[in-house]
DNA sequence: TAAATTTATGCAATCGATGGCGATACCTAT
DNA sequence: ATAGGTATCGCCATCGATTGCATAAATTTA
């Protein structure tokens, strides 16, 4: 198969009689360039089928206008929409987006923050993985004056910007959602405790508890090791077969929640009457299981976007290493039908 | 802030009183280079901090071992686990992955395609935009001999690589399977009739009531936009308003799939006995909804894997851009509850 | 021991785009 | 008409890695 040659900016200016510095000027809309010479040059060029080469100007420049990312699973629907959010900020403002996931093991993350490196981003934007403790392969990038980029899974000892939500909150205001709901019992499926927001969402809840004047039990705090469909469900049936079975469960996320109320149902208990449940993140199967599950959602399409502006605003002028810029998103809780014991202050009144 | 230089080969030239070929000799496994220099480089580089520059050599190159992607939406289930199956098959080859989004519109797929071409990725995998008709923005990466994979939504009038699953075919054996439950009126959820995967869907629907002398009538075919929940409530609700309503759906994707199952219920109408469902893709609300929903399962993952593998055995010298190589996966019909109207044959053994 | 190989390494050009600095032509004001 | 501006544009070095060709050293062969 015969392979059709580049067009490059000598080729343009061979073509036109220009230096090659005034090709590039022109495609780049140089002021010192006349505005005719500009018309001109990028018809031909359009003409030509000039493409422009990132590789060469990136070398050039010693940057790639490209942004990282490094997660630990496109395939979960926060990430993927969190990935979204970002891939169209970028792409507005001109830059691409490279993607790499961990699957939530340290070893892929190191080795990917360096292929990352390799390849002279702009920025990265992490979610670390369920693994990591150890910060040093994030280094070489603050060195290098690129700025990181952390987001939702966040380390707190490594000063960078951050962009969260505020998990303590949303897990204080969950679990209070199911106390004024007259539970009195509440379970918590809580995440590696590592992990910032698992941490967080567990000390709302343990804050809600105590406000509330209610015991804290050990025995209905389940610490899950990935919050799959699986472990939620062996949780659910073992905290049912209590003597004592708990009124409530606020779940860390909505897979673990779903299958509590999968399990409930299946063991006869039912939601929400005899057990309320609320999850976390508001994915697509909040909604359809049923009863419909409360729970908390994320604004993960804007929180992609906030890291990619991070990124593109960033200048390595006032980059401070010394202090952590935190951006702390706000959640809402989704009420379905999952927690809803009592009927609606609205429907109550109605109702008299 | 103080920005580290970067290290380079010169760097290490220097340092080690070699030449510059030598150091990228030695750290390539370059065979002229002896089996000790190699080490004594390799060390020192790791010693300094050496990071190699991927501008650098792929500008050199000419290629820069990023395979790009271009989907509609990152956040659909099929596509993340594509995007998955990739990025895990490229990052073990050493390669990165550019992903872009085209969020079914066609302009900018036209972009986000010129951007890919401009960062010279070894390698590209389309799904279509819904909108897509002409093919022309896909020509320079043939003119370059730069291999196209196109999965799952791929065009018909267009020689590339094509990774696809027997759509047909599972058109016909979803809409047998709703026969043999004794379905005697079938609708079919439609899908944009230019894109291949929604015409072959239903033409195997078509050819399954042919082949068992069932009528076809228009107004069970509903031709839908976006296939969307709310499409398919509004769609689900005027079939079922009919004086003569179907009693089954073949719906080409789980999301319309799962609507129709929520707002029969709504209406009274018993799922599955007095109407059938089965779906597209096995979405994870696919398990989730109730009763569950019946569906065609896409080996994603493994599609993505195979994508990957296509651009990274490309050999430039093989390339016919006179006929296209397809790759055609089988799918699964998985029978959950939306679709059981008969107990199975093994329960109904036991029942003797 | 001289010649022929083999092994190990260096020289220098190259990939395409960019931008500092300098050069030229054209203008305006005095 | 001359000095000082300004608008346009070109020369050339540079970014870091790669590789064909040449060369020098070590080893084997005749």
């Amino acid at each position: 198969m015969k392979i059709k040659k580049e067009v490059t900016i000598y080729d343009l200016a061979k073509e036109l009689n220009y230096s090659p510095s005034t090709i590039s000027r022109a495609l780049n809309n140089h002021k010192s360039i006349s505005k005719k010479t500009i018309k001109v040059i990028k018809e031909a060029a359009k003409e030509m089928g000039y493409r422009p080469n990132n590789l060469a100007a990136g070398l050039r420049n010693n940057r790639s206008n490209t942004i990282g990312i490094l997660i630990s699973r496109i395939s979960r629907p926060f990430q993927a929409s969190l990935i979204s959010g970002i891939e169209e900020t970028a792409r507005k403002a001109g830059y691409s987006v490279l993607i790499s996931q961990s699957n939530d093991k340290y070893e892929n993350e190191v080795s990917n923050t360096n292929a990352l490196y390799d390849s002279r981003i702009t920025g990265l934007i992490v979610s670390l993985s369920m693994e990591t403790v150890d910060m040093s392969h994030f280094q070489k990038f603050i060195d290098k004056g690129i700025p990181i980029v952390f987001v939702d899974r966040v380390p707190d000892n490594f000063n960078s910007y951050k962009v969260v939500i505020d998990n303590y909150t949303a897990g204080y205001s969950a679990t209070k959602h199911l106390i004024e709901q007259g539970c009195k019992r509440i379970a918590h499926f809580a995440g590696a405790q590592h992990r910032n927001i698992y941490e967080e969402r567990k000390k709302g809840y343990l804050d809600a508890l105590k406000e509330y004047g209610l015991p804290i039990e050990k025995d209905l705090i389940i610490h899950f090791k990935t919050l799959s469909f699986e472990e939620g469900n062996k949780a659910t049936k073992k905290l049912l077969k209590m003597s004592n079975p708990p009124d409530g469960i606020f779940s860390s996320n909505d897979t673990a929640a779903v299958s509590a109320i999968m399990c409930a149902k299946k063991m006869g208990v039912d939601v929400p009457h005899d057990l309320a449940v609320i999850g976390f993140n508001d994915d697509p199967i909040a909604s359809i299981v049923q009863p419909s599950l409360s729970t908390v959602s994320h604004p993960a399409n804007k929180m992609g976007a906030i890291c990619a502006r991070r990124i593109l605003d960033h200048s390595v002028q006032n980059y401070d290493t010394d202090l952590s810029e935190i951006t702390v998103l706000g959640t809402e809780i989704i009420v379905r039908d999952s927690s809803l014991k009592k009927v609606s202050v609205l429907e109550s009144k109605q109702s008299r």
